[in-house]
DNA sequence: GATGAATGAGCATTCATTCAT
DNA sequence: CATGAATGAATGCTCATTCAT
């Protein structure tokens, strides 16, 4: 991910030149963190790389989940944000199925740091005191989506399947291939493979055949 | 899962009246990390959980990673031979693709408990001493499924795709479904959509129509 | 304490309506300390009660310690004026040993937020800078009734004790029971009890029998 | 107090040939409490002078309170154990409410650190996981006196006073004096000054006149 | 094989205090 | 006078691991 890209994301998530050194602590940290762990990383480890102090880290996140927390919400939103413009140009269901797809693939294949974040972290998060939030956001973003499939099924373009399968079924494949990809385990970034998977995720669902 | 399945796995991996309080102890820590996650699980809590001692853990298994390494393959090894009679008995490509879902999906869902500590305890498996072992099954399980395949590629039943993302397509969706239930996102044992994966695992690779 | 009661005590610490942030100050960090002890109690905290910046605090008390004394001196400046009329009323040796009991029980009854803060803080600044003035006020207060139980020994109406058990006799029942009432280990305002600690006190050091 | 004291009082508390690394950090522990107060004594700081480590420390005491607690109770057995064979011993009511006072000055006179260390840790205890344990022996070691009392009231030898007040006016003006030498606001040793203490101690409560 | 006391490096976090705005 | 971001030394505590018995 070029670092630009890291500043154009932090920027949302935290504006202002007034928060210019908390954005820096936050790229450092993002950085500590993708080396090694969030367990192994340590405070002093992040204060060091953004040549901070502890007490500042401390004023600005609270904690050290607090800093996790930051970090994630501000992926989660830029990766919400990425993908608006696609479902909302969708002209059909397909077409929003496809999009989500793809753009999860691009998002992740762009920002590898920062996805490789996102899985680690998501399991504190949901453990701690952002857990409600974190609850209510996919609930929103995942509601509109459900209510699409819901009028496909009316309109006989989408099987019908137990509700809580559908997404498993479209995106579940992309995220066991983006894990891998970031665990280097295969080689070839998610964005290749973009029709692959977009393709079978329409096939995973559709009523009729073709593609 | 009922304590007498979590007795015959452990039994399977460490036989003999010998062992049995080496199994004891893998049980209690199985029960330790479930409860409280890897990292946050001491060896202290793990001895007090099965009122042995410390040297006795160290004994028997080097160090903390030891014990997880040992649970982690004792877990791999059940699933593996769990699914092995159906895979030898599939008559066709379908069948064994079909087969490698379905009995995924009957594993986690008959051991929970056990399906979560593998998803825990991967990545430090991965990355311990034992990395080359795992490595080595890994590709011992997927070389022959990937073979299978190919033929089928050959005999034009399954669509020519790029190599590495056929076991995402086929085993996505259903770690994905099984990571939600195991997390408490959604309701139904994974085993009760048992068809609708393999069906869509099949439909996903398939080249011509038809369940 | 009855809140108006408070801002009698703190008014004449800190008169003028310039210092009314200041009083206020002190009034939220007696509740804190109250709340908390001396040492868990926070900087922040009280700023955080009193609605107001640490900055602010800092200019008008120098530093933590400096608050704390200001405190101290404002509470025992209030005990030494509410026993003044009664000692100077009091028309004989026991008249004063009496008043001195009744005021301090008095006092304690009416402030036991105040009074638990004396006796927490009465270390604090006894080895702070503000000792010496802490010293010089000791020895005002007391001289005066030492002289006098000087007098009263010579005219044989008190025991001839040495000097420096003098003030336990009088002020220790009292100050046991006041401290008791504080921690809640009982449960009567020493007020309740002050006709049995006057007559005692006058007992312990009284040369003759009789009340 | 000689060393020999110490040992004696600890051996009390914790006895055994095992247990002597866990007496010595102890008897270290009280030193610095001793020296610093309890708050500003470190971990680091008993560990250094016991020249033992961190981890022994925490082994044996579970936290900083746990040994500030074993130190309290060490101290308070002790002062029981010393007073017990005059109480048993006492003829009559006066001279249990004397032999009170005198082996109460008694201890404190020989173990000016571990009374002072009484003083400061009872606040400590009494808000600790420990405070019911105190409770219990408070009330075990004043319940006999208490019950003495009455029994000397119904006698009429003891004045019919509030049942709370009795304790302060027999104890206060002793422990305020101890106190007072042990914060070195008064030379003589409390002991010095036992006859004082003792027969005050008596006049307060007695219903009749004379020593 | 079993035991558990001892070790000590390492960590998250606290908090009084400073100072530029 | 007021503000609050920044500082960093200091602390209590954890926990995997060792080893003498």
């Amino acid at each position: 991910m070029p670092l630009s890209e890291l500043h154009r994301i932090l920027e949302r998530a935290e504006p202002g030149a007034r928060k210019a050194h908390k954005r820096h602590v936050m790229a450092c940290a993002l950085a500590c963190f993708e080396a090694g762990g969030l367990d192994a990383t340590t405070i002093e480890e992040i204060r060091a790389s953004a040549d901070s102090s502890i007490g500042s880290i401390y004023h600005h996140f609270g904690n050290k989940d607090g800093l996790v927390a930051a970090l994630f919400f501000a992926g989660l939103d830029d990766q919400a944000a990425r993908a608006e413009p696609a479902l909302t140009a969708a002209a059909d269901t397909r077409g929003v199925v496809q999009a989500c797809v793809r753009e999860y693939l691009h998002w992740v294949s762009e920002h590898p740091q920062f996805a490789r974040f996102l899985y680690m972290a998501r399991a504190t998060v949901a453990r701690g005191p952002a857990a409600d939030d974190l609850a209510r956001r996919n609930r929103a973003r995942l509601g509109s989506l459900q209510e699409r499939l819901a009028r496909g099924v009316e309109a006989g373009e989408v099987l019908e399947l137990p509700r809580e399968t559908y997404l498993p079924l479209l995106i579940g494949p992309s995220e066991i291939y983006c894990r891998a990809w970031l665990s280097e385990r295969v080689k070839m970034p998610p964005v290749q493979h973009m029709d692959v998977f977009a393709r079978a995720a329409w096939r995973a669902i559709a009523a009729r055949e073709g593609d």
